[in-house]
DNA sequence: TGTACATCAGTGAACGCGCGTTCACTGATGTAC
DNA sequence: TGTACATCAGTGAACGCGCGTTCACTGATGTAC
């Protein structure tokens, strides 16, 4: 199998359909990715696409399952290189740096329908591994009351993280203020709200 | 002009097509409203929608319109009505209890495309609203750091309505633990957090 | 109080088109002997 | 080392349909005289 392509058998479709997919993603959102578009781009006729993926819906749902792999990956490495102490804060930061660095992909994890099965399956790794952080960041507490810590966190990254998409914050930024110092905001407040 | 109406002219068509649109979009979203669909339910052709409503993008802006025309009237009474101290918790809890009753509406209103006049208009009321509200809880504090609250209280609800709405948290929920509580938590960690 | 006419709010039929998807086919590749 | 054949991964053409939107029309309503 070499690496030089036919004119008729492409030789990596699939990984070629898949790379441009999320380019398009990035560029327009997955709502507006069509099978068209994407197999024009690649070269292809669209029943081709086709032979790799059943319908668009499991093509997109295939995509978010990779991001989640993906970025369950990196944060695995990230807590594993981070004292304990500071494994919320860093879980944090990387949340928003890899939500503002892949817009449309994070919307098509954390909101679209594509990503929900992964999101209760694999999303639960970070889930655990954010509770499990907080949860050293201050041991005295209950199971309960680090519940309920761990869901209001996780719903202030997620909503920020939204909002700092859609660029509808800036507007209301004062003086020096800018997005890291809001991220550096939010994430003190997550992390040393009291009890 | 007879309530009657004749078999011909529908005589209140516009405000029968707004309200069966909320209906629609409630029970499956504005993803989901078709022209069609709408028409059918009203009982009239297609065509007749646009009499009243440009196009489809218009009806829905219309539709987010009126909608944040009316939580804006609802966020100034209840804001009139409470102490000043309370305000903000006044709002939190209207902001979710609106956001759970009608979360289809929520979506169109703050998440889709079609929200995006009116929030960046209207939706200046209730920010600025919570601003001050936010204000009179800490007067010692200087402007920015009370706008890095207010961004953050905003990110915080947001993503938990959000979240909420998807009903993808309460599975994470653990004894006695419910909405309410979660709600309470957020509320109690965004106003009592520390500068 | 009645008639003529403009205006308004619907009808009905159709268009167009974007887009996902199917299916019989064909060219290239891999394998058995 | 070469040939026959199965298998695989594409092509090409077309379908269907949902859905927004248009447009010439018509029935009802309101108004001037």
């Amino acid at each position: 199998m070499s690496e030089k392509k036919t004119a008729y058998h492409h030789g990596n479709l699939k990984a070629a359909l898949i790379e441009l997919a999320e380019r398009l993603i990035e560029a327009g959102g997955f709502e507006n990715l069509t099978m068209q578009s994407l197999t024009d781009g690649v070269g292809v006729q669209p029943s081709a696409a086709y032979r790799h993926f059943r319908n668009r819906e499991f093509l997109l749902r295939s995509l978010a399952k990779r991001s989640f792999d993906r970025w369950n990956e990196e944060i695995k490495t990230i807590i594993e290189q981070t004292p304990p102490k500071q494994r919320t804060d860093a879980f944090f930061r990387f949340f928003f740096r890899s939500a503002l660095a892949q817009p449309q992909m994070f919307r098509l994890m954390f909101v679209s329908e594509y990503g929900r099965d992964s999101r209760s399956i694999e999303g639960m790794v970070s889930f655990l591994t954010l509770e499990t952080a907080i949860a050293q960041l201050s041991p005295e507490q209950d199971e309960e009351t680090i519940r309920a810590r761990l869901l209001s966190s996780w719903g202030a990254i997620h909503g920020t993280a939204l909002l700092l998409i859609e660029g509808r914050l800036q507007r209301f930024y004062v003086g020096h203020m800018d997005t890291d110092d809001l991220v550096d905001h939010i994430i003190a407040t997550q992390i040393h709200s009291p009890p």
